[in-house]
DNA sequence: CATAGTACTGTAAACGTTAACAGAAACATT
DNA sequence: AATGTTTCTGTTAACGTTTACAGTACTATG
């Protein structure tokens, strides 16, 4: 392996200077830097980034946490998160967690072993740990959870108003005509719906609405947790149709989810939208092709992206104080809600 | 920073000995290995993984190279490969990189940047750039392609006969009835379609069958290139539709793709599969969950996933030999393919 | 009792880089 | 001519590990 004592060599300057080249410092002189430039060109040297790390005790890489399965929501989050980050020269390096893990620990370890400068969370629910979170000391940016009442320095975040889209979502369907309402969640886990979770949240939204309306609504029948992703949208869906046989339309808190209740709702013999009424939330390419047309909240996963990387750069940079920003969303109409039949 | 000499001043003994203790060597008391272990869990100490790389040369992580935009094709097996290698106690790192970036040189780079033990390529071609490949000397997987030709003694390679799978697929519409089959492809560039390149090869498998049953096909008219994504699909669709009107059956080669066509179709006025039959490659979850179900050559993502991940530790481990397999695929009947009308 | 082996421990030299510091040379200023 | 300033360059001490080597203190063996 050619180190840096190689090019010093070969170029007869010292490895100070040929650092000082490396790094773009000013105090080299325009043969010195050429010549050098020249050999390491020639060498087809590559600086070790470990020995640099351990010098600069800091990657040069932003880290993306991603929690849960494989989703193509945050797939196409991450893509725009991976371009944005690209155009400026930074590095991007994603890490997925189980949906069981916690977050906010293995941020932690993370940043123990790898040292990025900057953290990037999507999914999950930093809330819960909290206390944990304190001893993470480099800018985060949580892009799935307004964080604004968590209080740290060092975390923004950027996420449309989960109450607010969910309210607007079943409002949707009940100016369709709808009443008999069922809800499919994206909690994996039906205890765990509290404070600052996703599900609770956009209930939240939903409850609101349903009261408004003076339309009754039993938790307990009318929603069915899930996880993100088609077969279990498409259980839930299910459990939905045994638990609640005269349910008119489904909110389903995620488009992944949406498409698989569409198919459970065909191999129970629905008609979507005829026979019942489907709105997503997130807006996926995939939920815009298919037959029908998805209706869903779409989320601007783009502007997201960009408002996140755009605000961990700056505070990188000039050391800004962290910003809580929310994303509007807006209620695509699609093709699957329509007036119910009775 | 907690570092290994603040464990040993802490802890009573020489640094030698907490590194020993860190790395499981034998030769450690069990009085020291139980102190030492207690110190270390009570400061939370973290060995620094830079200095230890410094020392040791190489990563603990494997870094997967991406090649393409987000895909839920590659997704699925990214996640299987997460889940193998986790189970074995390795890490793994993704790296997306451009549709038009090269990825042998990224990988160069990323060799010397990141210092993967091993690596694993989804997507691209390697073929294109065998001269430059020869300049990586870790080994790698390939999953997209079969490289058994290309002679790396350090690449492996697990795929589906991509020809055979082609050929199935039509032989598969010819079966069913059909003629008039266009062919949406994967690939970017029309021009781009030379040996070892996806589409060459699938629609070499076409060729041969449409040859074998005495039906004429035209590369110009009845195959229109594209990109692995429903947007692309659906544009390409209509250009089909456009140039080659009478069609009756499409076959896509990916099913992200053949998605895209179905809402084409529905926006062009053909009812699937009543008036256009559709089969897609790849079997993605979300084909299996659309309405009508897709008709699609499915790949099994996650046994791809396991014989690279398998592969590859074992000559991480064992310098066994690169081997190359292939991946039986099998056809999905669906509900997109039917006797056309005429 | 001498010797050899065993079980453990400490020391110190690397790994490849950065950056603080000092020194040299050239030039400018008094 | 002496001094100060600027511009460049070399030297060297870190950064936090691992590991070869050398030691020490036991225990076992002849």
């Amino acid at each position: 392996m050619t180190t840096i004592k190689d090019i010093a060599r070969l170029s007869g300057y010292s490895i100070g200077t040929v650092s000082r080249v490396i790094n773009q410092h000013p105090d080299v002189s325009e043969e010195a830097r050429r010549k050098v430039e020249e050999v390491i060109r020639r060498e087809g040297y590559q600086p070790n980034s470990n020995a640099k790390l351990l010098k600069q005790r800091s990657t040069s890489s932003i880290t993306v946490l991603v929690k849960g399965r494989m989703n193509i929501f945050f797939g196409s989050i991450i893509e725009h998160i991976q371009t944005e980050l690209r155009e400026s020269g930074e590095e991007a390096i994603v890490e997925y967690i189980d949906d069981f893990d916690n977050e906010v620990l293995s941020a932690i370890q993370l940043c123990n072993e790898r040292k990025p400068k900057g953290l990037i969370f999507l999914g999950g629910n930093i809330e819960y740990f909290r206390k944990d979170f304190a001893r993470i000391d480099i800018p985060c940016v949580l892009l799935t959870n307004n964080a604004s009442s968590l209080g740290f320095a060092n975390l923004s975040s950027f996420c449309t108003d989960d109450t607010a889209g969910s309210a607007e979502a079943v409002d949707f369907l009940i100016r369709a005509g709808h009443k008999k309402i069922g809800i499919v969640g994206g909690s994996a886990d039906e205890d765990d719906v509290g404070e600052g979770h996703i599900d609770y949240e956009r209930l939240r939204g939903c409850e609101a609405v349903f009261h408004k309306y003076g339309i009754p609504f039993d938790r307990r029948y009318q929603y069915v947790p899930s996880r993100f992703s088609m077969p279990d949208g498409y259980d839930a869906a299910m459990k939905m149709f045994e638990r609640f046989p005269d349910v008119t339309a489904l909110f389903c808190l995620s488009d992944i989810i949406a498409l698989g209740a569409m198919r459970a709702a065909a191999d129970s013999g629905r008609k979507v939208p005829d026979d019942l009424s489907i709105i997503g939330y997130d807006g996926i390419p995939y939920s815009y092709y298919s037959v029908p047309r998805l209706s869903s909240v779409q989320q601007d996963a783009e502007l997201i992206a960009r408002k996140g990387v755009e605000d961990l750069l700056i505070r990188l940079n000039y050391s800004r104080p962290a910003q809580h920003e929310i994303i509007p969303f807006r209620v695509l109409a699609g093709e699957t809600v329509k007036k119910p039949k009775e």
